[in-house]
DNA sequence: GTTCGCAATAATATATGATATTTTTTGTTA
DNA sequence: TAACAAAAAATATCATATATTATTGCGAAC
């Protein structure tokens, strides 16, 4: 019983992105193959293969000779992927409302509904379910430009996306209420077709976020490489 | 003597990429283990390794416990790498022209002189060396948009210019004089900082390229998958 | 006579442990 | 303290074993 995937190579791949993602992998940190044979129990050969496809996405340094390092963090970093976010988001954001069916519009409500149930509870205190909500977060966005025709665009996304999340786990915050707000307006808009209003309202959710990390980077000294 | 770069892997990688954009590895077919072992003198482990990398980056499909495939073309897909080279190409461009500075100025210039000497020696019915061509056509566009303050951005670009650049080596053709004169422009424009001007040329020239490929893609059967 | 289902076999992919190379650390001497 | 050699550790590569998928051949049913 090992998981519903199949292969050892593809469980232990989410495995360890997992782990970058979360921070359970600390920024900068050695991957020494040895140490993660054990931890994660596949040869090296196999981990090899994870490690080459987590550098190629960029989760990963791969020094030749020298092994892998998780890809380090930095302000100047989290900015150009905050921004290549909102390019890429925006751009699919638009086409997507262009083209959207009905389809479309059912998977948005759906996808902001059970968003909404896990940010109330957030927003009433309960903080237990942080992956959980950042998982509808994705879904919830991801809903919104699916219907953008491009699987090329959406690829690109979902990685940035990825590593955007990263820095939000990193930081461990909860922008409460205001984020909540966004989302419900970008619902509204995207139901609308109101499409300068929606691609407005992400940008300034995007921006507002990189604020908010940033300066929760500035907090703590720990990030400042 | 095994090239200037150190191990197996790199160089293999480097081999079979370029076997991939360049066509000798046909679009859609099999990438059997045992047969490229013995095509590239590397071992299952390394080659595996180098195919993890390249599916990742999208020129190789990888299905589970099937095996690896060469990425199979479309005309949909080279219309959506088209688009996306438009966004992240454009949009690298109008910051390079805002931060260029005099460095970015001459690495410009020389760019663009080697290109153009490629264009006029194409120009004049010598089409022996394309693949020269196509390099210092890459490195003109590299040089627009190198100053555009963001690894992520260029990391990404340097993958889809890629893969649009398959798409042309795959139907071999030469656009010609217009080719050469949309470059010129663009050299023009960003020297003059003239933002909208350089992008405008900028597109114009990917949507010329676009629909010249397009329609050699018709002119054969070869890709109507 | 053809098609379908099913076993046996071959081909292939995945995963592992062993070996060769390279880098890093340690320890000794000038 | 610096330079350098030897030892240790870690990486890169390979050959081989295991698990999965694809192919072939045969017999039964239509």
């Amino acid at each position: 019983m090992t998981r519903l995937n199949s292969t050892v190579g593809t469980n232990t791949y989410e495995r360890v992105k997992r782990d970058v993602i979360f921070g359970d992998l600390a920024p900068g940190a050695k991957l020494k193959l040895d140490s993660l044979r054990k931890t994660y129990g596949a040869s090296v050969s196999t981990l090899r293969e994870i490690l080459n496809r987590l550098a190629s996405e960029g989760f990963v340094v791969a020094a030749e000779q020298r092994g892998f390092f998780v890809k380090p963090v930095s302000q100047d970093d989290l900015v150009e992927v905050a921004n290549l976010r909102i390019l890429l988001e925006c751009s699919a954001l638009e086409t997507s409302i262009r083209a959207g069916d009905t389809e479309w519009e059912g998977r948005l409500v759906a996808a902001h509904h059970k968003l909404q149930l896990v940010e109330q509870k957030m927003l009433s205190g309960d903080h237990s379910q942080k992956e959980l909500w950042k998982r509808y977060d994705w879904e919830f966005h991801q809903a919104l430009i699916s219907a953008c025709n491009s699987q090329n665009l959406l690829a690109l996304h979902g990685t940035i996306f990825e590593k955007y999340l990263r820095y939000q786990m990193l930081v461990l915050t909860f922008r409460g209420e205001n984020a909540a707000a966004e989302h419900r307006d970008m619902l509204d808009a995207a139901l609308e077709r109101d499409t300068t209003a929606a691609i407005d309202v992400l940008e300034t959710h995007i921006r507002k976020g990189l604020e908010h990390t940033l300066s929760a980077m500035n907090q703590s000294p720990l990030w400042q490489s």
